[in-house]
DNA sequence: ATAAAAATATACCGAACGGTATTTAATATA
DNA sequence: TATATTAAATACCGTTCGGTATATTTTTAT
């Protein structure tokens, strides 16, 4: 790893907090600069604007928020325990991703869709891959014979991402872990009931 | 109505657009003032700061947002039917509402949660009181035996406000009005199981 | 140890930012 | 019609914005 790559990975870690929690038209140079201890120059030395450092930090926070929820999935066996993985993890979202400003997927997406499109870009990307991956548990637990026949996969992962995403909105505002608890208590129910 | 009320309405309403679809960061007085056509002097003439525009437009939108679904839900007897009214209203909510910005809730709430306090404080009581009303519906459903006496009044309308608020931003940044509807589909079904 | 290369800091650019004091124009009251 | 009062326009404040050219330091390779 070059000193470059260092320092451009610093930057983004340093960084990744800031634009997730102000968003990037609320966050600013100086922001960034105060947040690494750079300067402005050395900012630009390893990027060729803000919108560079926007987009690499999405890609930072959205792989952080998921590295922890795909490893667990990949623990589990059976398509409805894969999908409880979500209750569980995003029953805990309160307390492990909050400090960092939420979502980066819900907080980029709201943002951009009016006013950046490479930033909107990444955001729908993210969102495809994620409903992409709930469809392909629910098919094999079709497959398996797990799941009924007649459920319709891509509705449920659509529900299953609008609900996670709505209840962190709402606990995040409310400032209260209950809310996002009670909702994934609601889509515990909608799994079991796949059945 | 004299003349100053007159322009502080003519200046949230030219202005409530476009807070809502570049939230207050991402919205400069530079913007006002080229969407009214009046003058900086004028804007401050009528507001104190840009803080007390973006209060005041919340509380526009919001109004704005909601006024037809309360008349509706005013217009049905029974509790399920109030309730479907959500499911009709949001699948809509493509062809109505995405060309203000989307939910002024969503959006408001997401930008200012880590931000600005006085925003939050809005958007937080908004929320607060979308649930209750829903809250007071479902209980009602369930004194008039047309609710289950188990149902969980409460879980219940925060997974309904948390469904709705997130299928609008999967809707709205894949650009797919199927996506919303889908999920009131599945919100649908969640209604008619309360029976 | 030294020269070449790369990374960072400095100093600055013009433009736009949010905000304000003062002047001019319009309106209402007497 | 003369006089308060209010509204809107002008001109400007200091600051911050994103961005860049140049100088200096730090790595790296010889």
């Amino acid at each position: 790893m070059t000193k470059a790559e260092r320092t451009r990975a610093f930057i983004i870690e340093k960084t990744a907090p800031i634009f997730n929690k102000k968003g990037f038209a609320g966050t600013s140079l100086n922001d960034i600069t105060a947040a690494t201890g750079l300067t402005k120059g050395s900012i630009y030395g390893n990027f060729a604007n803000k919108d560079e450092v926007a987009l690499a930090v999405f890609d930072y926070n959205f792989e952080r928020a998921n590295a922890g929820i795909s490893q667990q999935i990949a623990g589990q066996k059976d398509a409805e325990s894969k999908l409880l993985v979500y209750v569980s993890a995003y029953t805990d979202f309160f307390n492990t991703q909050c400090e960092q400003g939420g979502c980066p997927v819900l907080n980029t997406a709201v943002e951009a869709d009016d006013t950046h499109p490479k930033l909107r870009k990444k955001a729908a990307a993210a969102v495809l891959a994620w409903k992409n991956k709930i469809v392909a548990i629910i098919n094999d637990g079709i497959a398996n014979k797990e799941f009924r026949s007649e459920v319709n996969a891509s509705q449920m992962a659509l529900t299953m991402i609008a609900m996670i995403e709505g209840a962190i909105m709402i606990s995040k505002l409310l400032n209260d872990k209950n809310h996002i608890a009670d909702v994934m208590q609601s889509m515990k129910k909608m799994i079991i009931e796949l059945s």
